[in-house]
RNA sequence: GGGUAGGUGGCCGAGUGGCUAAAGGCGGCAGACUGUAAAUCUGUUCUCGAAAGGGUACGAUGGUUCGAAUCCAUCCCUGCCCA
């Protein structure tokens, strides 16, 4: 193993890790046990939809299975039951314990996306969080002072600002530590939002008698908002399952500034051609353009090539040509209804995309509709006498409305 | 256990018997402007209904009243102080 290399690689992009020394040493020992490093990444099952804001400790990971390195990927089944309170102003609703298993799955499903299966393994948490009895919890427990939890921004916030918190929840700082324990963890890769958890993991494996686990953080990926942390439940994120326009578009919709950031934290550019890029912007090229680029790059990732430049085409022709294009999602209405404002609203609500016919009569008066480029403020003359419907609602959403019969 | 302050729409926060589907702000959505964004301005923002008009909703459940987010009772939840 080429140390050097690997902490170089190691440490790319990382907001802040262990001691440069620390880390060598323990590259140095593992290499003269002729054995892997064992990477940790702790998951937890609250949202089972993968973004590129948790894709990007799984790009890292993968960045080091491919020097050999082997992942363990740890569910967290059993601490989901209880809820991470990291980053959360409430206490989390716990899920059910079906929940948390369906969730697993889904996510297994496409961590493997970017991470390689063969080199990695899958450990659920309840597997030895629940052979503890209640004498092991209280000894867990002991390794922790209260002013030392407190000192966590979240709890210190919550405390100060007279919001509840509940003793179970100091319990999951030490869960996850104990995950490190329990697999013997020698590096463990987290978000920044981690880092209390994470550096947990350390002080509960020198209280085993453990070789404490190299720290690694990742900065957080703020949303297509530009602002928040990315989450499924703000509705700024971009889904690694997301169809090559959708990411394409989505893309598309950051801020400007966070243009250099996702070229560093989601795509596998090196970081010369990133500073090279940098150059353009402050040179006042177009930053549409770059962030084209950007959201080829990106999409090509997780789509093939073919599908990538063709979510770039779809772009261009739905949003800077206003056009519908191939895929246009097609809904069916029925054209003989008497009553066909009715019709087309029931039809357009079974797109999905809208959460009631309320909101699509408003969208309406408001002008945000168009038939085949011209404005309507009602449905009644929509009939397919000349051809194609094509319905367009908003900037980027379209549809073609087809007469069931 | 005692005392005390609270629980309002996605969030914050007004509102103490009818004028309240509930001020204002944030966020969201749409329009104008653009570069696909940002900023700005305008509109909109529970739901069902083509509409007229309904239905739900101010922690929960009951009650008082012609009428309750507002009054009463019980319960649940949270903060703070004391023990």
């Amino acid at each position: 193993m080429n140390i050097e290399e690997t902490y170089k690689i190691m440490t790319k992009g990382a907001a802040d890790h262990t001691s440069e020394e620390e880390i060598k040493e323990k590259l140095k020992k593992v290499d003269k046990e002729n054995r892997p490093l064992r990477i940790k990444l702790g998951l937890d099952p609250s949202a089972p939809d993968i973004h590129l804001g948790h894709a990007v400790v799984l790009r890292k990971i993968r960045q080091l299975q491919d020097l050999g390195h082997e992942a363990i990927i740890i569910i967290g089944d059993f601490t989901g039951m209880i809820g991470d309170p990291t980053g959360k102003s409430k206490t989390r609703k716990p899920l059910s314990k079906e929940q948390v298993l369906e969730n697993a799955q889904t996510y297994q499903d496409q961590i493997f996306k970017v991470i390689n299966k063969d080199q990695t393994t899958v450990r659920y948490n309840s597997e030895w969080l629940n052979a503890l009895n209640f004498k092991d919890v209280i000894e867990l427990a002991s390794k922790c002072t209260v002013a030392r939890m407190l000192e966590r921004d979240d709890f210190s916030n919550r405390y100060k600002n007279q919001q509840s918190i509940s003793l179970h929840e100091f319990f999951y700082p030490l869960m996850q530590a104990y995950d490190s324990v329990a697999i013997k963890a020698d590096v463990e890769l987290g978000g920044t939002d981690q880092t209390f958890n994470i550096n947990m993991g350390r002080n509960i494996q020198r209280d085993f008698n453990q070789d404490p686990q190299i720290t690694l953080f990742m900065p957080l990926l703020e949303g297509t908002d530009g602002v928040e942390k990315m989450s499924k439940s703000l509705g700024n994120y971009i889904g690694i399952d997301d169809d090559a326009t959708t990411m394409y578009t989505k893309v598309m919709k950051i801020p400007d500034n966070m243009i250099i950031k996702y070229y560093e934290l989601c795509t596998d550019l090196h970081p010369d051609k990133i500073e090279e890029i940098k150059n353009r912007l402050d040179n006042n090229e177009n930053p549409r353009d770059i962030k084209m680029e950007l959201a080829l790059e990106i999409t090509r990732l997780y789509h093939s090539e073919e599908e990538a430049i063709k979510a770039e085409e779809n772009f261009k022709t739905l949003f800077q040509k206003q056009q519908a294009t191939e895929d246009t999602v097609e809904l069916e209405f029925d054209s003989t209804s008497e009553n066909i404002t009715s019709a087309v609203l029931d039809s357009i609500l079974s797109s999905g995309e809208y959460k009631s016919k309320a909101e699509i009569k408003r969208l309406l008066q408001q002008g945000a509709m168009k038939i085949n480029g011209e404005r309507i403020d009602s449905f009644e003359n929509i009939s397919d006498k000349d051809g194609d419907i094509i319905l367009q609602i908003g900037k980027g959403r379209f549809y073609k409305l087809v007469a069931s019969k």
